[in-house]
DNA sequence: TAGAGTCATAGGCTGTGCCTATCCATCGTA
DNA sequence: TACGATGGATAGGCACAGCCTATGACTCTA
């Protein structure tokens, strides 16, 4: 049983004839003959009685024709569920950001999003960065912003920005006042440095790494806010990216001049998943916002 | 879009795999792959993700699936549909006919046929010969049961049963103490007959003038039992069909020996009809008791 | 009885769905 | 890191199914 079959037996149900259904349906009046016939061969009885002149349904016919369309609307309605979902800008977008990215970057770019998208539902998850690789991978979240590098082509990375990194020193601490530094500079500083798990605290290890510094860890935290007031009170020096720097008056920030000392944020998508237009939305205002950004 | 890339389609969300799916669907797994890509880009998206190693339904698919399955279930109740009528022998069945057989030839018919078809649904219009024609023409009854002779060959006529006429006499009649007459010796009385329009009317005419007679015609009526009193009261004679016959002390009824004083009853059903389980018992029932009815 | 209309049949062609063989990427493992 | 196993895509070829035109069989009408 076939799909045109069965446009071919409500055609001539609804015309009353072979010939007026094949014209009806752009093909010959044979093959429409020929198909309703094959139809009655795969149902075993006759659908419609061939009376001289004109075409009637048969019982069967008749109990047969409501299905018959039953079918062809099923059909569609999910070629118009289809459409309506290609349409829409209307679906929703989960976002995974680690915990360093998403109180400084996000707010903006969600609030210009949401201008733009109204009818688009946001979902942002803050997570460390394995676990935003994990949910990409498992499809529970559809972008992940994060630093990077990112190992594996798994993935498919578009850089939206990179920024430098500052130290942290506290107000009256002897180089405050420079304008940049080198990290070998701060060879002698405790460090105060976020825990474990937080790839920012990779961003910076490796960066010491480079300058041949192995700096001597004494506090470690979840966030920035609250190694800075340590900072603040004098218990030695840390290193933040730049969206990380607030006014304070016990704290003062100093560029770090190495080369190395960046931080690039990149937005993540699993290769070969297909994307919306809500997901191309979003990830196109996300590249464009940030280039804006990189040009003030 | 094809029933079969429905069916893949499904089968692909439901295993996970293209492999699998293809397995499950008796076909080769580049075949599947093949159609599913047909559909996606008549649907002009993809449906699924091919990440590595497993297969994930996108947006689309999730929202796409439920309505393939819809189909498809649409499908399936459309056949079971089918494989239920063809198995019920409930369903009704109209017969037509003459008024002249009616109250004589169907009551122990339909009895019988209802006994052995408790399901069927029986209904009996009785109507002149012409009126039952046009509407086994226009499908509003099955079967036909009437007279013959029937012209032109639109209809499959199974004859029934073939009975003698009678000559109906008054009590005092002269005749009346026969065992046989011929019609000629009907010649000088006059004639009580159905009305015109029904059919044995024709047929007693017919007779007639086979045996060259020219009845006299002095009353009509349209049910026998109006003819048989006015020939008891004496008015004239009578012409009916065996099966008419009723006790009377006033009537008597002598056989006509004349060769064509016969008339045939026949089941009509419009050729090229296909009938149903339900048709096809009532008609060889009818066949059947009528057989058994010649052999008494 | 000729002609128009209707569905069925016949024969031939094209497209397509299927197959096998192979390629390419990923994943697990030595 | 290299290798085989797994899973999907690609390529080439074949056979059938659906379509077409031409024609036949039949009915109804002028």
């Amino acid at each position: 049983m076939e799909l045109h079959q069965l446009r071919y037996f409500c055609a001539v149900a609804e015309t009353g004839s072979f010939s007026r259904a094949a014209e009806q349906s752009y093909v010959s009046q044979p093959s429409l003959s020929q198909q309703i016939m094959k139809l009655e061969d795969e149902l075993g009885a006759r659908l419609f009685d061939r009376l001289g002149r004109s075409v009637r349904l048969t019982d069967l016919g008749k109990t047969f024709l409501p299905r018959a369309r039953g079918v062809l609307r099923e059909l569609e309605a999910a070629k118009g569920d289809v459409v309506e979902h290609k349409d829409s800008v209307g679906g929703s977008v989960s976002i995974g950001v680690i915990p360093t990215v998403a109180p400084y970057l996000l707010p903006p770019y969600l609030t210009s999003f949401s201008q733009k998208f109204p009818q688009a539902h946001l979902t942002v998850i803050e997570e460390i960065t394995p676990v935003l690789l994990d949910r990409l991978r498992a499809g529970t979240i559809d972008v992940a912003i994060l630093a990077l590098p990112i190992r594996g082509h798994e993935f498919e990375i578009s850089p939206l920005l990179t920024e430098r990194l500052f130290a942290a020193l506290p107000a009256k601490h002897k180089l405050a006042a420079r304008r940049s530094l080198s990290l070998k500079d701060l060879r002698a500083e405790p460090f105060l440095l976020l825990r474990d798990g937080h790839c920012f605290r990779d961003t910076a290890v490796a960066a010491c790494d480079r300058a041949r510094l192995n700096p001597q860890i004494i506090f470690e935290s979840g966030q920035f806010s609250s190694l800075l007031s340590m900072v603040g009170a004098g218990m030695g020096v840390s290193i933040v990216p730049q969206m990380a720097i607030e006014k304070s008056a016990r704290c003062r920030f100093v560029r770090i001049a190495d080369d190395s000392a960046t931080r690039t944020i990149a937005a993540l998508v699993l290769r070969g998943r297909s994307l919306t237009r809500t997901h191309l939305g979003f990830l196109t205002h996300l590249c464009a916002s940030s280039a804006e950004r990189k040009t003030h």
